[in-house]
DNA sequence: AAAAAAC
């Protein structure tokens, strides 16, 4: 095996390496600087699959809410070395402070520590990166995003491609937090103003082209505004996806963002494209190597270590649906709501307004949130929720991915997720991802599943299963105890 | 209507 790799024209980097392991870059492998004397076994595994080397890395000198491995995979013969710090990426003396002051950040993440010399080191290799739901990915491509930008030239240059309307809006946040010294202009590109109502045939305004030089949006929208001529793909460095599997694969997303893709390729070939999620599936995977350009980086994280060791997952047996309502009034959020905001996440919009109503009816106020509302509603909901003027949010998985708010220490599953066109399949990535919104950077949390039916109990076996994780079971739904006994020793109480 | 984006 150690032939093969040292045959093939790859070289491998450990995202463990120190800048020590600069002098190694061409050896096999690299130990791990912290391994004891039985350092010969710690030493990274690889193996060759095509023209790519993949490297176990194991990297142990950040305090991340995540101990499990990202695994590196490198095609090219770039040499990246982890970065301790921020002053080691050669960043504007601007972006850095929007990291230390606006950011409050000290350190890399370890994502960050990875991806972000593989981002804006040349010859700028597109990339794939999975990590941790709350681990920092946000950062990695709005930093990444704001450094390869050309602060003289006032014209589009880094696009991302997001999922909803409202993680586009809290992404531009986040890079306008990040890189408010940098003078960089930015703006979103969704669909304004209307939610789902019809046109009033008022004529349309004419939209000069978009000159900000940072555009996030949704897939529709920067999809007609570059046919429309208004957004120009002429000086574009580099594009992301974010929730890049979901925006590869699900209907309507798969269109726009290949399409997207295939025209700043036409007009822009060497465009550094990078993907972020924290899931990609074996199918995802695959369509997202072969759009990328062949010499390409790879982040990975075994789906089995995906879960955060921080938040603590439950299920609830209940006899019918009125006990899931039960439960949640007076078991769950009797205690919860001491300890922080509470997600609830529904499977259509229909029940998302039943269950609503249902609480509202028997004196627990919440707000719910789901894509028929209007644009406006939606957004002032979403405020309210992020100023922490309402406690528990009924939501369908419009907020599954992405959504950001580190006071959320509650996910409650009222509906399991399941595929679409088989219902009696769980969406394992879809349930990664509603629970990933507790918990953010390594807080505690707590994710109670309640289960109804036979159909539930399989669902809920097939995702353990899938993670290769058992999930608690709380005895009895009508004890109090319990769930007081669930939430302390998820940390919450 | 699964939900989401958007013409």
């Amino acid at each position: 095996m150690a032939a093969t790799a040292a045959d093939s024209a790859t070289s491998t980097i450990s995202a463990a390496d120190t800048t020590a392991h600069l002098a190694d870059l061409k050896h096999d492998a690299v130990e791990e600087p912290s391994s004891s004397s039985k350092s010969e076994e710690k030493i990274a595994s690889e193996i060759e699959i095509g023209n790519l080397t993949i490297n176990e890395s194991n990297n142990k000198f950040f305090h991340d809410p995540e101990s499990s491995n990202i695994k590196t995979i490198t095609s090219g013969d770039t040499p990246y070395a982890s970065a301790f710090t921020f002053e080691e990426l050669n960043l504007l003396p601007e972006l850095l402070k929007g990291l230390y002051v606006e950011m409050k950040y000290e350190k890399p993440s370890k994502i960050q520590a990875i991806s972000l010399p593989m981002i804006l080191k040349p010859p700028y290799l597109d990339l794939i990166a999975q990590a941790h739901n709350g681990s920092g990915k946000t950062a990695c491509f709005t930093l990444g995003m704001l450094s390869r930008i050309d602060p003289k030239l006032k014209a589009p240059q880094a696009f991302c491609i997001c999922r909803t309307r409202e993680l586009a809006i809290q992404n531009l946040e986040v890079l306008r937090k990040m890189g408010k010294y940098s003078g960089i202009t930015s703006e979103c590109a969704i669909r304004a103003g209307f939610g789902n109502e019809i046109h009033t045939g008022k004529k349309q305004t004419i939209r000069p082209p978009i000159t900000s030089q940072i555009v996030i949006g949704t897939p529709g929208t920067i999809r007609h505004r570059i046919r429309a001529n208004k957004l120009s793909l002429s000086y574009l460095k580099i594009l992301v996806l974010d929730e890049a599997d979901h925006m590869l694969a699900e209907d309507g997303f798969k269109d726009d963002s290949v399409h997207i893709i295939n025209k700043i390729r036409c007009v822009n070939p060497q465009c550094q494209v990078l993907f972020f999620s924290a899931t990609f599936n074996e199918t995802v995977k695959e369509f997202a190597a072969k759009i990328v350009k062949g010499n390409h980086n790879q982040l990975f994280v075994k789906k089995e270590e995906l879960s955060l060791q921080s938040v603590k997952q439950y299920k609830v047996n209940c006899p019918d649906e009125l006990a899931k309502v039960m439960v949640i009034k007076d078991r769950i959020l009797e205690f919860g709501e001491r300890v922080g905001q509470t997600i609830i996440f529904v499977r259509t919009r229909n029940s998302a307004i039943t269950l609503h109503r249902i609480l509202v009816e028997i004196g627990y106020d919440v707000t719910t949130i789901q894509g028929a509302l209007k644009q406006e509603d939606r957004d002032k909901i979403v405020k309210e929720f992020k100023d922490g003027l309402t406690q528990v949010l009924i939501s369908t998985d419009l907020l599954a991915r992405g959504f950001d708010q580190d006071q959320v220490n509650l996910v409650i599953n009222y509906d399991l997720p399941v595929k679409h066109n088989h219902p009696t399949e769980p969406d394992c990535e879809v349930y990664m991802h509603r629970i990933g919104r507790a918990g953010r950077f390594g807080r505690k949390g707590a994710v109670f599943n309640l289960l109804c039916s036979d159909a539930d109990k399989t669902i809920m076996t097939k995702i353990e299963n899938h993670f290769g994780t058992e999930i608690a079971e709380v005895p009895d739904w009508r004890n109090e105890k319990d769930f007081v006994v669930a939430l302390r020793s998820a940390g919450l109480l």
